[in-house]
DNA sequence: CTAGTATACCTAAGCGCTAAGGCATTTGCT
DNA sequence: AGCAAATGCCTTAGCGCTTAGGTATACTAG
């Protein structure tokens, strides 16, 4: 137990003995959890030529099955960003040649992103050594273990979220 | 546990049924709390005139305690970022005068970094509000649950550094 | 039908990060 | 002592995000 954050609490505690410190415990491992696992699973992606986020893109479309269209306000959506940083997401895709960008015969201000057969290719070869390197990183925990972590930083999540502004 | 992770879930289970999908339950809830509890502080920050940044640096300057000096190396190690962040950060901190910048004494290549008075009171304002900002989050785990929490992320840590380029 | 508003998507600019590379000083080898 | 390598810190360029703002189409109320 004596990593970085334990070197912290333990620098507040001599020259802050009054404050209560005690959430960074969890909000500081939290955070460094995340950037931990983020940087393994990038270099996955790279192994690929991709990064998380056109990851996140081509998984998106894949998973919304056939016939593997979307529209870039859903994408949005998905992924938490705002619709420009998908614009720029989805210009980098189309450059690749991984997804096409079409009108939308429903909507005349709207486009629909589709999956190109390259695209379809790719990420059905990234996924599984995607979950293998998931699989890797949370096979130190039991099921029940990780049950457990889902379901606190669940109610951690909507903790955040209520109060938010 | 109807929230956004598990229709990610579901809509893999129709799309690709052989694929174990389990370990997404866990990295994709620790991504978006570590996303929700980030935003969360971003807000009491902003409130001070900061960001999560400079509040960093700030922050571990007074944890170093009397005389708040340190060299850019040792924040880049604490921070986890490079020192050419490191020194963009401090950029911005010293114009506003909350750091000032001397030579080391010591080492005729280094620089230290001070807290300023103006710095001092900053942080020393802005600490008390945001350990209120991080308890209303936590608040909602018993300690025993944040305990548990922390362990089972330090342990993920761990399994995600080990086998990281 | 028409005006005003909302929606969908885009580009451009700004921000903080990393990566690359530069300069000065120190360390270590002989 | 002298020189190569390492170290400490910096600036610049590139990247993906957000914010701001622009254009086109769709809705809605009178």
């Amino acid at each position: 137990m004596s990593d970085h954050v334990n070197e912290i609490l333990a620098q507040w505690k001599v020259e802050r003995p009054e404050l209560d410190v005690s959430p960074m415990a969890v909000i500081g491992r939290l955070t460094r959890a995340a950037a931990a696992v983020q940087s393994r699973l990038d270099n996955t992606f790279a192994q690929y030529g991709l990064d998380a986020s056109s990851f996140d893109v081509l998984a998106t479309l894949l998973r919304s099955g056939t016939p593997y269209v979307i529209s870039p306000a859903q994408l949005s959506r998905d992924a938490m960003i705002t619709t420009s940083a998908v614009a720029q997401r989805l210009n980098k895709l189309e450059t690749r040649e991984l997804v096409s960008r079409e009108q939308n015969p429903a909507d005349g201000r709207g486009t629909v992103v589709a999956l190109t057969d390259a695209g379809k290719e790719l990420i059905e070869r990234v996924l599984p050594a995607h979950l293998e390197t998931e699989h890797a990183m949370t096979a130190t925990l039991s099921p029940e273990e990780q049950t457990l972590l889902a379901d606190l930083l669940q109610r951690l999540t909507q903790a955040a979220a209520s109060g938010n502004s």
